[in-house]
RNA sequence: GGAGGGAUGGGUGAGCGGUUGAUACCGGCGGUCUUGAAAACCGUUGUGCCUGAAAGGGUACCGGGGGUUCGAAUCCCUCUCCCUCCGCCA
C-alpha cells in the first residue's frame, strides 16, 4: 500500500508509473482527488459535531453533579444524533472506498527498472556458468524422472488432480537434500534464522503482504467441510487459506509490532511447501513439475531500515545465486520490467536456471524488494534513533520489506536432473549434495 | 466436543456509567547530585486520522464488530484469541 498523503501529493507521478505497469489509472485510481476530498470533508465535518457533542456531555455531568436541571441539555444533544449517525456513516463510506482504491494501486517501481509491457522486456544483468555440452541429445526432466522411477505424475494425479507429483526413493530423499543443503547455507554461511511457520494463515495476512484482496483466484481457501456437507459439495466458510509462499507467514510474523531498530537488519530463512491454484494458466507448462498446485520452497525474507533494503536486496540475490553456484547450476539474473514485476514489489531480480533438456531459461528465484509497501499494509514499523537529539523522539517509521527465493525447491531439482543427466540416462549427485544423500553420488534406475 | 476464567498503554496491573488517554509500579528518555557510575530525587514518556505554514486545536482508540445512553474502558449482544480442567487425538 503507498501513502495517502504521498499519492494525493503525487497524483501524475503515480498514474505514469501505473501507466508504465500497463495498468490503467483511471481504472485503479477513479476520481481519487474527488474521493479524497469527500472523504476529508465528512470527518471534518463529523468531528466538529462530535466535538460539539462531548462538550454539551460534559455540561449534563457537571449539571447534574451540582444538582440542577439538565433536561435541556440533554434534548440539544439528542436532536444532535441523528445529523452525526449520517455524518458517520457517510464518512465510514468515503474512507473505506478511499482505502480500498489505494490497497488495491500496485508499488510504484525504481527508476531503474526498465519500461516493458512483458517478459521479453526484462533486462540480463548477468550471466554465470558455462552451458554444459552434451555428446547425446538431452531429455527433459519428466522423461528423466519417470524413467528413473523417482517421480510418478500419473498417481499423483489419481491422488489429487492434475499439477501434482509424487517423488520416489532417490526423487524424494534429493528433495529432502535440498531443503536441508539450503536451509544449512542460509543459515551457517548467510546470516539467516530459520523459522518454520504455519502453512495456513489468515487473510489479514494474506492483505499484509499484498496477495489479498486482489489475488484470491490464485490461492486455495480452505472450506473446513465437514464430511457430509463435502459431500454434498458443500463448504462451510473459514479463515485458513494455504500459503502461496513462506514469505506470507514470515513477513507477517511482525505484523503490528514495532521493531527495535538495534535487532535491523533481520534475516529469515523458511522452507514451506506453496499451494498455488494457478488460476489462468491452463494449458501453460503442462508438462513437467514447472508449473504445479503444490511444491517446495526455502525463502529468504528480510526486514531492514529504509536506506539499507538496496544494498540488502543484493545481498539477498546473492545468497540466492550462490546456492546454484554451489550446485554448479549454470543461471542468468534478471531485472524485471516495470510490467512484469509484481504488485508489491518496486524492484525484482529473476534468477534463471538454464535446463538443457528444454533450452530455456527458466525462473527459478525472484528476488524483491518492496520497500514499505507490505510494511505499510501490515504496520510493521520501528523508531529510528538517528537524529533523535536533545530527548525528542522520532516518529516511527515503517521497516523495509525484502524476500527471495533460496530457491524453489522443484525447479531445483529438475535443474539437477536436466542438468546432471547421463548417456545412460542416470543422474550425477552434484558434489555439495552428497553429503545430504546419504553418501549416494548418482541416481541410476533400480534393477 | 464439554465446563469455567480472561483480554486495559513497552511490561506488570488498577479502574466497572460523567474533565479517564486512562491510578500505581517497572522499564525508557531528560535533568539534579557525582571525578564517573550507582542510588536517591525531579520532570517526561502511546498511536491513527482531521485541521493548521507552524505552535496548536479537534477526534478516535482500553481484543474485533454491533447495541443501550445526553454521555461507555465501565452495561447488553456477538465474534475472535488466550488460560485452566475434562474428553478425543498425531
Amino acid at each position: 500500500m503507498l501513502d495517502l498523503g504521498f499519492v494525493r501529493g503525487n497524483l501524475e507521478f503515480v498514474e505514469e508509473k501505473l501507466r508504465a505497469r500497463g495498468a490503467d489509472p483511471a481504472a485503479l485510481l477513479g476520481d481519487f482527488r474527488a474521493l479524497d476530498q469527500s472523504r476529508r470533508q465528512a470527518i471534518t465535518h463529523a468531528e466538529q459535531l462530535k466535538a460539539r457533542r462531548n462538550e454539551l456531555s460534559q455540561q449534563v455531568g457537571a449539571l447534574k453533579k451540582s444538582g440542577q436541571d439538565a433536561t435541556a441539555v440533554m434534548e440539544e444533544t439528542r436532536a444532535l444524533k441523528d445529523k452525526l449517525d449520517e455524518l458517520d456513516r457517510s464518512a465510514a463510506s468515503f474512507d473505506e472506498q478511499l482505502r480500498f482504491a489505494l490497497a488495491s494501486i500496485p508499488n510504484v517501481t525504481r527508476n531503474e527498472v526498465p519500461t516493458g509491457s512483458s517478459e521479453a522486456d526484462n533486462v540480463v544483468v548477468k550471466t554465470w556458468g558455462d552451458k554444459r555440452s552434451f555428446d547425446f541429445q538431452p531429455k527433459p526432466h519428466w522423461e528423466i524422472g519417470e524413467s528413473l522411477g523417482i517421480l510418478d505424475l500419473e498417481r499423483a494425479a489419481k491422488l489429487s488432480g492434475a499439477r501434482f507429483a509424487v517423488y520416489m526413493g532417490a526423487g524424494a530423499r534429493l528433495e529432502r537434500a535440498l531443503i536441508g543443503f539450503m536451509l544449512d547455507m542460509h543459515t551457517q554461511e548467510h546470516g539467516y534464522k530459520e523459522v518454520l511457520p504455519p502453512f495456513m494463515v489468515n487473510s489479514k495476512s494474506l492483505f499484509g503482504t499484498g496477495q489479498l484482496p486482489k489475488f484470491a483466484e490464485d490461492l486455495f481457501r480452505c472450506s473446513d467441510a465437514d464430511a457430509d456437507s463435502a459431500a454434498r459439495g458443500e463448504f462451510k466458510d473459514s479463515d485458513h487459506w494455504l500459503i502461496p509462499t513462506a514469505e506470507v507467514p514470515v513477513t507477517n510474523l511482525y505484523r503490528d509490532e514495532v521493531l527495535d531498530e538495534a535487532r535491523l537488519p533481520i534475516s529469515l530463512t523458511a522452507y514451506t511447501p506453496c499451494f498455488r491454484a494457478e488460476a489462468g494458466a491452463a494449458g501453460k507448462d503442462t508438462r513437467g513439475i514447472i508449473r504445479q498446485h503444490q511444491f517446495q520452497k526455502v525463502e529468504l525474507v528480510k526486514f531492514t531500515r529504509p536506506e539499507e533494503s538496496d544494498a540488502e536486496h543484493e545481498r539477498l540475490t546473492r545468497d540466492a545465486e550462490e546456492i546454484l553456484e554451489v550446485l554448479k547450476l549454470p543461471y542468468r539474473r534478471v531485472l524485471l520490467c516495470t510490467g512484469d514485476t509484481g504488485f508489491s514489489s518496486a524492484k525484482t531480480y529473476d534468477l534463471e536456471v538454464w535446463l538443457p533438456g528444454q533450452q530455456l531459461y527458466r525462473e527459478i528465484s525472484s528476488c524483491s524488494n518492496f520497500e514499505a509497501f507490505q510494511a505499510r499494509r501490515a504496520s510493521i514499523r520501528y523508531r529510528p534513533s538517528a537524529g533523535l537529539q536533545g530527548g525528542s523522539k522520532a516518529r516511527l517509521e515503517f521497516v523495509h520489506t525484502l524476500n527471495g527465493s533460496g530457491l524453489a525447491v522443484g525447479r531445483t531439482w529438475l535443474a539437477i536432473l536436466e542438468n546432471y543427466q547421463q548417456a545412460d540416462g542416470s543422474v550425477l549427485i552434484p558434489e555439495a549434495l552428497k553429503p545430504y544423500m546419504g553418501g549416494l553420488d548418482r541416481i541410476a534406475k533400480e534393477s
